[in-house]
DNA sequence: CGGTTATGTATAG
DNA sequence: TATACCTAACCGC
């Protein structure tokens, strides 16, 4: 599922292939007609990720906000031009890459496919398609709104300007565990379940330890450590964690992770057994000797 | 074919 | 803290 590092891929991926080009926009599912119909004909502006959400600015001054939840997923197809991603969001399949093949991006485009499934938007331009299922929020909005949705989230590690001493100051100031507050989009914009269980472990941090407690070197970890992982996971279109070393040399996609999922299986440093337990409706992965304190 | 599961969040109580 | 939301792949029967 996506975390912030997905949905940069996505606005990446659509200021590329449809910044300029005028757009069909309909929802075949019907649950979005209204929204689409307002869109529709639009010429894409300008495409932006802030943490889990995107916003779509178009011509006509309006923007598309959509946040893709737990099981969102967009898929692609078209020309050449729509090399480099065919399907970023949810994964179909467990441990796929979001870039899983070239298939529809080879040569020409016959105009998109009939619709599989429950697709809440389709934009179609001269050179692709895209389709979005199963999003938490989509819905079209004002420059103002957008400002306003963006207002409540905290810095985004994969926005250039951010500021980590932000993300520091908000983070110490509270006695809410620090394995919440990573959780907490006004705090951090980004993370999701598998960065928090890995930049806590890389850090030595126990998922309780309240906020407050903190050292600044240790924010200063924490977002440091945030910002390279979720840079390489925009890169590789994937979260992985371990170095080399900590997989034995085995490849990324046997042993992605320090301790996401791994509840019972040895820690990749010291050989304890990680643990997992409940924390704020999702569940927490650490290494309770590495991450004592 | 039905139940389970998932990288998320809003709302009710 | 619990539940709803509402999508598709996966697994066991």
């Amino acid at each position: 599922m996506p975390e912030g590092h997905s949905v940069h891929r996505l606005a990446r991926q659509f200021g590329s292939v449809f910044t300029g080009e005028r757009l069909t926009v309909s929802s075949p599912q019907g649950r979005f007609s209204a929204g689409a119909a307002q869109l529709d004909g639009a010429t894409l502006v300008s495409a932006l990720a802030h943490g889990k959400q995107m916003f779509l600015r178009f011509d006509n001054r309006l923007v598309l906000r959509v946040h893709l939840g737990l099981y969102g997923a967009w898929s692609f197809g078209g020309d050449e031009t729509f090399r480099g991603a065919s399907s970023i969001g949810a994964p179909r399949r467990v441990g796929e890459s979001e870039q899983p093949s070239d298939d529809g991006a080879a040569s020409g485009y016959g105009g998109p496919p009939a619709p599989v499934g429950a697709v809440r938007v389709r934009f179609v331009s001269a050179h692709g398609w895209a389709d979005l299922r199963g999003p938490t929020a989509c819905e079209v909005i004002t420059g103002a709104e957008e400002k306003a949705a963006r207002a409540k989230l905290g810095p985004d590690p994969l926005q250039p300007r951010s500021d980590g001493t932000l993300f520091a100051r908000k983070l110490l100031s509270s006695i809410t565990p620090v394995g919440v507050q990573l959780m907490n989009q006004a705090v951090i914009a980004g993370i999701g379940n598998i960065y928090r269980a890995e930049v806590l472990f890389l850090q030595g941090i126990n998922p309780w330890r309240p906020g407050k407690q903190l050292h600044d070197d240790e924010a200063a970890g924490l977002w440091e450590d945030t910002v390279r992982l979720m840079k390489d996971g925009v890169r590789d279109g994937r979260i992985v964690t371990t170095t080399p070393e900590a997989r034995n040399g085995r490849p990324k996609r046997s042993a992605p992770h320090y301790v996401y999922k791994r509840t019972g299986q040895p820690c990749r440093r010291c050989g304890t057994a990680i643990l997992a337990a409940l924390m704020a409706a999702r569940t927490v992965y650490w290494c309770p000797q590495c991450q004592e304190h």
